[in-house]
DNA sequence: GAGTTTCATAACTGATGAGTTATGAGTTAG
DNA sequence: CTAACTCATAACTCATCAGTTATGAAACTC
């Protein structure tokens, strides 16, 4: 099965698409067109990234005639940031560099 | 080119692999045999996550007679951790769901 | 030294997926 | 209505990669 966390590192462990959703995070919502224009790809491309982007939950479309326009969900780093912080927590008074991780994600 | 960032998330986006360095995490280090025992996939299928998991800097190995014992490295989720935090910020102000995604990272 | 164990590497197979071009569906403009 | 525009999907190609079996290298046992 494919879990919800799969689906996460899954869809952001492609460069570009990961730039996609960079790219949204910066600069907030963007049309298919306009991610399309530098992304470096064509535009089925960008719109097969962007339908993994939303499938992981990591962006939201809206309709607006024509045009497409998708923006960020980084709500859907949730998940990530648990992980990450688990695995850290697992660790914990084993390990050296527990210290500097946390006091990197505190703020 | 192959970034490092690119290295730690493709390490990361495999279900197989990222059980492996979840095992590592809780239960502490451990050789390939005992890794192999219970990782459901064959010996040399598990070296070579172990080899990707390492270039990526997430596990260290030692070497002990005729076994490998591998450890987890979680100072390498630094750069993921500062990643998420990252783009949560970038969106900061814009969007909801940033004091829930960050209040779940403080602690 | 011969056999066994532990792990890594080689060589191969099959599936997955990132990219392309072509096309279709829906929308706006003339 | 026709033409142009925006995006998504279809169909396909090619590279990558996760898995396998087979083998090699190093270390321990007897």
């Amino acid at each position: 099965m494919e879990t919800q966390t799969d689906l996460l590192f899954r869809a952001l462990a492609d460069p570009t698409r990961r730039a996609l959703f960079e790219r949204l995070c910066r600069e907030g919502e963007q049309t298919v067109g306009a991610l399309t224009a530098t992304a470096g790809v064509s535009q089925p491309a960008v719109s097969k990234h962007l339908a993994a982007l939303k499938a992981a939950g990591l962006v939201a479309d809206r309709h607006e005639g024509r045009q497409t326009h998708y923006s960020p969900r980084t709500a859907a780093l949730g998940p990530l940031a648990d992980w990450t912080k688990d695995m850290a927590r697992f660790w914990e008074g084993r390990f050296d560099a527990l210290e500097d991780l946390l006091s990197r994600m505190d703020q």
